[in-house]
DNA sequence: GCATCATTTTGCGTATACATTAATTTATCC
DNA sequence: GGATAAATTAATGTATACGCAAAATGATGC
């Protein structure tokens, strides 16, 4: 572990991490509402701060200001997800093209890698948390890759919602075997140069992983989480 | 016209359209930064509602905000906006395929098929003002007709960048004749039901746009706005 | 007993006050 | 004269105070 200057930070910014961090926990569990007062007690902070954070987290999607009901913490539907797969794999497609046309060399590379290579062990050892965590990276690492930052941060912005599904349904649904076939052969297709390819089996990759999710949910009767 | 309540809107509200024109119109200009308390006196107001409208237009990506230099109004580079436009290729054109596999009626076509009329009027009457305008409507009403509230809301947020920069370059750019024939083409794609073939054209649109538009910033050394 | 109106409470939006820290200036030392 | 350090200023981040409007509660009339 690296040592760090313990960096500190705005007690806005504290805000935003600690009702993201309560939101993916469950705490402030999808379709609940939450007063401002109510929000900054638990945190011991001031209302101000936590205005402040409720307006960007609602800008990003995670949650509504309801004027006198709180912030409500989005649920997230079935057609939500459709549209976040949709999406995903429209951004990540081209990320993953022009991640190819760039010529990277292995070096450059690695991170992904070393990302799908987390998921092979993640898979052997069918630790479901580790393979969540790699794929996170692997996905995170493409679209790094594409070199386009809006792509990156509209990325980000998604995959906070799969996440927040995934928690849900990654118990629920078979090893990810097939998955990480999928990112070798994307893998191999930046790596040479192949813009096209790289896009059409990244795009099938997501569009496989979205008719699963969607699939599981309808057959479980997830219809809001 | 419509009777409609003067809706009251919140002070917050208020500084957000107001430092959205003012950047719109330039007087706040790329590049510059403005103190909170100078925005404030600006509009008449505190520095509380300012500070959230900053904090939200800057997850809009419309500026910056730089502690204690003041809020900085982002710089569009080319790079910039290729990067805009990249984003507006790919979910414009999903938007387009998804409209076509609605099977959407002539009636329920009328607003996409009346922004081209306006945009052929404005062109016979060379004006490019009004096509700007109407070009945008189209582009709303694409997404829109596309169903997919994400692909919307940063579609949305992508256009006004451009809009920022077309409002350099709308006046030294030939007239978008082409343009509007590409325009034809999808209305009708989407009318007949032909998902791939919508999604095409308006790849296609999209990709002849940013080109012309990359080149011509480059072509004027216009390499910020 | 129910509806309507008054009253009270609650939560939010905004302003303001205050503390903190970065930037700037000034003074001092070599 | 230049550099460094102290002092001052300035801008932000946060807390608090306040007024208003919506919701909830209670009272009154029928």
């Amino acid at each position: 572990m690296t040592i760090e200057a313990a960096k500190q930070k705005s007690t806005t910014t504290h805000a935003v991490d600690s009702i993201r961090s309560l939101i993916f926990s469950g705490e402030l569990a999808a379709g609940t509402d939450h007063l401002e007062s109510e929000l900054a007690e638990r945190l011991g902070i001031s209302r101000t701060p936590v205005r402040e954070a409720t307006l960007m987290l609602a800008q990003q999607g995670l949650l509504e200001v309801r004027p006198r009901k709180g912030v409500r913490i989005c649920a997230l539907s079935v057609k939500d997800m459709e549209e976040v797969y949709a999406v995903l794999t429209e951004l990540e497609s081209l990320a993953a093209e022009d991640a190819a046309r760039m010529g990277y060399s292995t070096r450059e590379l690695a991170s992904l890698k070393s990302a799908i290579d987390s998921m092979d062990r993640a898979i052997a050892e069918q630790n479901l948390e580790d393979w969540a965590t790699a794929d996170d990276q692997f996905h995170h690492e493409l679209v790094r890759l594409g070199g386009n930052s809006r792509v990156q941060a509209i990325v980000t912005m998604m995959s906070d919602q799969v996440r927040r599904a995934r928690s849900i349904t990654l118990h629920i649904r078979p090893l990810p075997v097939k998955s990480n076939e999928d990112h070798r052969e994307l893998y191999e297709a930046i790596k040479r140069g192949d813009p096209l390819a790289a896009r059409e089996i990244h795009r099938r990759h997501r569009s496989q992983a979205r008719e699963l999710l969607v699939g599981i949910l309808h057959r479980h009767r997830l219809s809001f989480l």
